[in-house]
DNA sequence: GTAGAATTGACAATATTTTAACATAAGTTG
DNA sequence: CAACTTATGTTAAAATATTGTCAATTCTAC
């Protein structure tokens, strides 16, 4: 059904979604492109288009309702779904993200959480225990996990990305510092922080040679 | 001096790095565009003509020299400096960018740790206490801090950024999610993760709408 | 209800990014 | 050391992405 729509487009949704979620909350009812666009800082053409890859939402004259664009945007990012998720790392990111409750009020549930460190195996996350690793392959086969999220040093990932992927995974959000090698169809999203990071510092280098700064 | 350099070829510098940082790990002494384009599954055309924006770094006939390649994107990327940063907020994802040991290896120093909550005061990371939230502006001033990491909820980011700013900073590394508005002289680099969840849903939905999934 | 204002969706025009092609320079082999 | 191979840096072409324009439609005010 789907044409094939770019991961720019799709990077932009959650951004619209956020500002429209704003909206909602202030009790907003309509907003044209170029108002948003200004609350946005893109251009309106964009936000047109952006939305027109997916149907029209809005009404000529009018504008776009609010309430509704934020549940269609909602429909397209598939957030009308519930997901099962599990952690593997149950170091302090896997434990900051496990403890994240907006992600459940996205129908993000936490279903268990893994660990090869002996200490933490037993110890709790908002009530989801952590387990040991050799209980992985049984659990995500009978617990109808969706996404794992790795949270493990590079040097595991690689293996341990296999393993869940045998067993049935087929969504991983990768925070591992290494390109996973899998197949086309498990979905991959890659959260690389120290690639962050180093951008961060080139902006900065960057920004003090062109203006004179140390 | 350095024209405009798209971001897009920034962002990618960071993962050449990180397979140039690989290569040196196995002694490999000298790589070709093409046989690098193969390991990272990109075209050879784009290495060569990201590298040229920035000089030529390779030799006719034979390629790269990958320790001298690695030495000089570190240089691009800014990591020959050493940076301050302090994290504000002291929650789980704070303490684990905090404890986070790699980021002092490319040269990134944490310096200091603040939250508001009196509970979390006086607690250590890494041997670095956390100070509540009065001491930050003077701390900024006195030590020389380069970076703040921004890991609080989304209601404080905005007054908080603005603070830090007044004091000096000139970098933030933003996991808030909300955008901030500040002077054009600040640099930020954003990470939001629910973004990129929503990215990894979409996908998730997409492939199985057009290969016929639940 | 009619005239004028507002605003979309579609399309056209730009701009940017990515990929391909190739002349040129350096390395390698016999 | 000459012929051949390799592989860059650069320029050109193709593909994508962004921005601008405008006819058509709907809203709004009188």
């Amino acid at each position: 059904m789907d044409k094939d729509i770019s991961q720019a487009v799709i990077g932009r949704l959650p951004r619209y979604l956020r500002y429209l979620g704003e909206l909602k909350d202030k009790n907003v009812e309509r907003i044209s492109s170029s108002e948003l666009s200004v609350l946005m800082k893109v251009t309106a053409s964009q936000i047109r288009q952006d939305l027109n890859n997916f149907g029209g939402f809005g009404q000529q004259g009018y504008g776009y309702n609010v309430d509704y664009l934020y549940s269609e945007i909602s429909k397209i990012l598939g957030l009308e779904h519930q997901y099962n998720f599990i952690i593997i790392g149950a170091g302090n990111l896997g434990k900051a993200l496990g403890g994240y409750l907006n992600f459940e009020k996205r129908g993000f549930m936490l279903k268990g959480m893994f660990d090869k460190a002996p200490e933490l195996i037993g110890t709790e996350v908002r009530g989801v225990k952590v387990m040991p690793m050799e209980e992985l392959p049984s659990f995500i086969r009978n617990n109808n996990i969706d996404i794992a999220v790795l949270t493990i040093p590079k040097e595991g990932a690689v293996p341990v990305s296999k393993v869940l992927v045998d067993n049935g995974i087929r969504a991983i959000w990768n925070f591992a510092h290494v390109d996973l090698d899998l197949p086309e169809y498990v979905q991959v999203e890659n959260v690389h922080l120290s690639d962050s990071l180093m951008k961060l510092s080139y902006n900065i280098s960057s920004y003090n040679e062109n203006n004179g700064g140390k």
